[in-house]
DNA sequence: AATGAATGAGAATTCATTCAT
DNA sequence: TATGAATGAATTCTCATTCAT
């Protein structure tokens, strides 16, 4: 009845309607402390609301996060549609994508971590969530080193391996980062993302064409 | 009254004392359902103890964990044993490296795949248990780089980067090949392997050395 | 989020008033699945009304009940007042009588099963309802029993025996045609009945032998 | 902690197992309130031990009726073993029967009675136990009764529907004892008894008036 | 009159842990 | 050492009811 009863983060206050609340503070716990590790009390708590709403508007415990998950996939098609572009050079593409994939990791940071994070076996697609964003973005990088060397602009080499290597060190700075905290390791991502930029140009001329 | 989990793999029968059963037990089900997703009912009837014998021989459910930890430590010892070995080549060396880290973690499998899927709050340290090596082999790994520059056997690079993303890129391709199932990813290990070495060594001459 | 519920059987569209509405489709859950078993969601859904619809109207879920057997008990006057009439013989009162009870249980079908079905304790006064009106008519039937063989239409008897048992095998007959399925007892309530009347009239005279 | 929290009837005391006092206050409870109307709470309290023993021996609250039923259909050999007996005359036949099915129903009061008390959807199969029950002893009887007519015991007469309302009559009277209360209903369970067995005995002869 | 959102109380069920043997 | 029974504290979820519009 009073509005203070315990002081919570402003971000989560009634400025948002209760459906967000309660899908925003879910992504916060669930991050945080994994899936079976965050309880319905423990969200409706930091959401503000009463406990039985996320049942009204959700059905059940999962169903906020598969409407965490369909939100996320909405996010997918800027990285997808981000292939479609036309580059003047591969060192431009790459430090686009690097940049643009590194924005979109931080973006849904939550997301990615509480992928990684896991949820035990109840809802066990969401491990592969991340997984699987980065399988199709890996086809899609392979694909355009494939034809940025048919134009002449980039060596042979193992497409694929690139690919997954460009984009993994990326994410492997990222996971670090945020979750050793950044005192701990001594690499920031953006020297990750020069060096991988720097792998796949292979700097030194000595181009070779596919067949 | 239920019989469910009766009458399990052979492997966690009798032959293996009462801890140890527990122990491996344990490891399995957190690797596939996380330490909340799992429970002592589910750890004693896989490990085909009574559900009080958990909490005598590890006073609780946290402490099982614990010793599985301690034991992992224990099998650290090798990887970091191995780099005060001598190599005749930066090739050798690397190769060399690239198998024995696949194969550690192939051999504690669980171990990273139960860190990479968390814990929840109860037992955070968990989540980091497997950051924290890959951390050390990072610094060892990037030191060894610089000395095998200096030894004018390897060029001038960002030998943090350069490891971490050596490193990483083996345990992306681990993660994926199990969780992901062969199947779904089209690259196995062995290519980003060699994929790694090559693009350490960099192939092509054109070594400096450091200042 | 779920939408099980909708579109129902036209009868209860809006072509009934919502009180009427409620009424209507509380009956039909309550009597297949007993007062406790109906929440005011199902009956809101069947009704095609707002749940709070019902509270604003009855003000809780008991007072639609209690209106319900208001209007029941209602339907009790006409064979309370069908034993005023005069009869030409026994037969003749016995074949009008086991007609006019069977009609009345088949109009109130649904009232006579939720009684039979319970409600719990919340509202227990129901499951006597239909005892009541049973008791109500056997002593009626009791009473012209003996007004009849006072009038030599009709032999000596345990008359309230009688009545009892009268009315009872045709309540009996009309709960299992309706609770157990056509099909599962090879009795209609028409050979009951014309047992029923048998008995009382005891026209034993005229027996054969089974061939 | 202290033994007398709530003083309970002594019959639901600890000298009965934990699954005994289970299946006894159930039975007792859901009796009275029907199964929706009856909580593990209380089923808890009456039997004087911990809710949670309720799920580990009966795995949930539809188990514990599970088992109730069970045990009953055991009850049921009896009477079904009765009609293999041998009777010197048909008043003899219908007056053991008629006590032996009276016992029956006595010593299965609470069973009968919940079962005529329904228990909604959840476990609706339990409404047609004892509907069931009473259609097997209604096909014994109707076939005993024609045996009879043919070795000249007993007239011809619809047996189906005599069966029936022979055995109706018992419940009926059954009922209205143990619900309405004895004050509120003038018939006693042996006259309808007598009576029972005397219309199918069909004894009219030696009628008098009443004076 | 009608409705969508909100809510407190309580229901069934689970879980880690302890106890007695 | 091993185990079956017991238990308190949570956890997910439901329900009748109220409130604001």
């Amino acid at each position: 009845m009073s509005t203070e009863e315990l002081e919570k983060p402003s971000s989560h206050k009634k400025s948002l309607s209760t459906s967000e609340r309660i899908l925003k503070a879910t992504l916060e716990l669930v991050y945080k402390n994994g899936y079976k590790g965050t309880t319905t009390k423990m969200i409706a708590n930091l959401a503000q609301v009463n406990e039985a709403s996320i049942f009204r508007i959700f059905k059940n415990k999962e169903g906020v996060l598969i409407e965490l998950l369909r939100r996320n996939e909405d996010k997918n098609a800027p990285i997808i549609e981000f292939f479609k572009g036309e580059f003047s050079s591969a060192v431009d593409f790459l430090n686009q994508l690097s940049f643009f994939f590194i924005d979109t990791l931080k973006e849904k940071k939550e997301v990615f971590l509480f992928c990684l994070n896991g949820t035990g076996n109840d809802y066990c697609d969401i491990n592969q969530v991340f997984m699987k964003l980065l399988v199709s973005v890996t086809h899609l990088l392979s694909n355009k080193l494939k034809e940025l060397n048919q134009q002449g602009l980039l060596k042979k080499m193992d497409y694929e391996a690139a690919a997954f290597t460009f984009l993994h060190s990326l994410v492997g700075g990222f996971m670090f980062e945020n979750i050793l905290g950044k005192g701990e390791f001594p690499l920031d991502i953006e020297r990750l993302r020069k060096y991988a930029c720097k792998i796949v140009l292979n700097d030194d001329e000595g181009c070779e064409k596919d067949d």
